[in-house]
DNA sequence: TAATATTAAATCGCATACAAATTATTTTTT
DNA sequence: AAAAAATAATTTGTATGCGATTTAATATTA
């Protein structure tokens, strides 16, 4: 038995999630064109047509991302007129992020995209159940130690 | 029944996979110190080791990742000594990439490191079989219609 | 209350990631 | 063999993604 066998890539778990990741979200680029968002945008947008508003620190918990990563991309956001950023009354620290009309009509055009990558990954609702359950544990392993 | 439910994050498959993509290389990046390595050099190493030595058509062929991603990454691994590029003789638009005695040592380093970060994801034999299997399946089926 | 600590965003520097265009070389066609 | 097509790698421009630092505002403490 290689004592290297650990090192090769076929016996990674890390390497497939990471595969999978990139090319699903290459998948989404297309679809998302008309919409004129990036998929990192999507996410942050479907995130605020569930909750209406918050601000960058509650956004970065939810989608584990940095405020440095976040503070550009709102940027793009609000240039393309999809929210707003204000900073807020009670506490000047604390950006408040609204959905704008345009942004909120958004979310009619954006019904088919699930579905539309949906397909394509193609897993039956089993599959796709066993999946998600999965990888929510690894998350919560994961997120466990920090 | 809400006609938006399929928009919500937490009715996706793709925001998972894509969090646990982004948490996993974060996971690796401390470990991966050591090495002088980030998680992509890492993986283009682990490939190294595995074939000793290639060209950037087919290593991107198995990392799914451009040559205008890889070429940069390339460069920095060469300054880095773990391996050379040179033309080929045979068709001068091939690149030959080797390994150098520097890289192939980093191969015993790196013996620690997939159990490092596995410990941290912490699923037992089953049910990381299980997503690995159906990782690598969408990745079929996504690969499939291109 | 003045000094200190904490907090939320923003900034900076570096490393991917990818589409599109470019360059250099080789193959194929005519 | 010369022209056209194909191929491999590079370059360019845009968008993340993150650690570390900075800035501005608020909360805590001495």
């Amino acid at each position: 038995m290689d004592k290297y066998e650990c090192l090769k890539l076929k016996n990674q778990l890390c390497f497939p999630i990471y595969l999978c990741s990139k090319e699903i979200i290459r998948k989404y680029t297309k679809p998302l064109e008309k919409l004129n968002l990036t998929y990192t945008q999507y996410i942050v947008m479907m995130y605020f047509w569930e909750v209406g508003s918050s601000n960058v620190k509650e956004l970065g918990k939810t989608l584990l991302l940095d405020s440095s990563t976040l503070t550009p991309l709102l940027k793009k956001l609000e240039a393309k007129g999809y929210l707003t950023r204000n900073k807020s009354m009670v506490d000047e620290r604390n950006l408040v992020l609204e959905l704008t009309d345009e942004g909120r009509k958004l979310k009619d055009l954006a019904l088919c995209i699930p579905n539309e990558v949906g397909k394509c990954v193609n897993l039956n609702e089993e599959e796709a159940n066993t999946l998600y359950k999965l990888l929510y544990k690894v998350l919560n392993n994961i997120e466990k130690e920090n």
